[in-house]
DNA sequence: GCACGGTAGTTGCTCGTTCAACAAACAAGC
DNA sequence: GCTTGTTTGTTGAACGAGCAACTACCGTGC
């Protein structure tokens, strides 16, 4: 019985599951290992860079919650408790929006820029050297052209 | 001056920071979906699956703690925890070990096997179809071997 | 037999994420 | 100028993960 039951279940061919243990695998280490560079270097997480980053990138440093959630691929909430912990730590500042009563204009501080710009050298030597090190401009562009497919898929309910 | 610190930070190829993105997006994405799959079609997360998993793999179908842990390939206090979860849902059961007071054998129940059979479907469906299903053999063989060593280094500190 | 170091798991605490509920402010229509 | 509905963020509670104690047990050597 037990045999039957088990017969029935799908299977994948070997290309499949080795591409898909390989992702798989990504996928669960990457992040915590974005997260141990970037909280050795500079005492965030990296959901914590995403935000410094937007804001880095943004015009007078400064972006609403919506904008920077956004920026950052993030529900409101975690933009909101993220930035909450940012601005106790001193890298973030909160600035009632003269405009729109409900928005709040989110600003990097000297202190979050400093921030960001200790963490982003060993960031980018993580990625570009460490992970992409050896891989050539052709490698490199097979990878994406392979894996965006597969995360524009991921994206759809 | 900010232009002139700015001008410092490295910076990566148009090839590699796209293969980056990807890869990060990936890393995001992919592990709330099998979640999500896995949650809507038998009440568990991916973690717990793993765990599932493994003991169905398992020689009557039981595995001790530390054996499971390394299965799932997880420190073993998130495994005990998980098993204590599954325990109390009925999927698993502890059983202490005789020849070894400290061991703990964790055993799938009638109901755990179920729960897995219920759960891997829908999750071989994804994968395969859905987020692998219209690469090639050799498409298939490029991506994980291109993902490989990636993992490969992201285990090393 | 006992003391010792090592091993197997568990538990407590902190932290970040999620989701639903909520408050506050805007905007439109009457 | 209210009221109704919508947008913008915040907050509270539940959950899982990580890490450092801690307990309990094994094995070795004396």
């Amino acid at each position: 019985m037990m045999g039957v039951m088990e017969s029935t279940v799908p299977r994948m061919s070997p290309a499949q599951s080795r591409a898909w243990r390989a992702l798989v695998g990504i996928g669960q280490k990457l992040p915590a290992r974005l997260d141990d560079q970037l909280t050795a270097d500079a005492g965030i997480i990296n959901f914590e860079y995403a935000i410094l980053q937007a804001l880095v990138a943004a015009p007078d440093a400064t972006l609403r919650m919506g904008r920077l959630a956004e920026a950052a691929m993030a529900p409101i909430p975690r933009a909101s408790k993220a930035v909450t912990r940012l601005q106790k730590r001193g890298l973030v500042e909160k600035v009632a929006c003269t405009d729109d009563g409900r928005a709040i204009n989110v600003h990097l501080t000297r202190e979050g820029r400093l921030a960001w710009l200790r963490a982003t050298p060993p960031h980018i030597e993580l990625a570009r050297d460490h992970l992409l090190g050896d891989l050539s401009e052709e490698q490199l562009d097979a990878l994406a052209t392979l894996l965006e497919p597969i995360g524009a898929r991921l994206d759809q309910a």
